[in-house]
DNA sequence: GCCAACGTTGGC
DNA sequence: GCCAACGTTGGC
């Protein structure tokens, strides 16, 4: 069992979106980075767990937790051609884009960035790097088994 | 709005 | 295959 932070623009598609969701499961399509389908495509299993991140807001920051649900399968809007995000080198024979499922858990409070940032012991993820731009990211377990501990003190 | 980081594109 | 240009992300 492998732990992920996925991030997403809470005016997009934010946490209340998922609980709002039908059987609080969301498609996790859209992706158009190779780094983060293959996260999805080659190393997501059924029962991973994921940090839920709202990022480019007011507040940034870890916001509840979800939990895979379905595994990887070609992302249908790579076929849609009214789709922003429609692939024209993308076919049904030849997919290049996929995506998991996800399923709330639990929303958390507002896990900020900026708090985060205040353990040495968190200073290796990938999210508080500069420049980090990976819409998927994984997250060591030392790393989730801290942070929940911050959420439950 | 600024700026750094970094992925992608396309000419050569 | 290189690399400059460009676009996007995202914290501040």
């Amino acid at each position: 069992m492998r732990y992920w932070l996925f991030k997403s623009e809470p005016n997009k598609f934010s946490i209340d979106d998922l609980a709002a969701s039908s059987d609080q499961t969301t498609a996790w399509d859209g992706v158009r980075n190779y780094q983060a389908r293959n996260f999805m495509w080659k190393q997501m299993n059924i029962g991973d767990q994921a940090f839920f991140y709202h990022s480019c807001c007011p507040q940034p920051g870890i916001t509840g937790m979800a939990e895979v649900t379905r595994p990887a399968y070609p992302d249908a809007t790579q076929f849609d051609s009214k789709s922003r995000y429609h692939d024209p080198k993308a076919n049904l024979e030849n997919p290049r884009w996929f995506n998991v499922e996800i399923t709330l858990i639990q929303k958390t409070r507002l896990l900020t960035i900026k708090e985060l940032r205040q353990y040495p012991e968190l200073k290796r993820m990938r999210i508080l790097q500069p420049g980090n731009r990976l819409s998927i990211t994984p997250v060591d377990p030392d790393e989730w088994q801290f942070i929940l501990r911050i959420l439950k003190a």
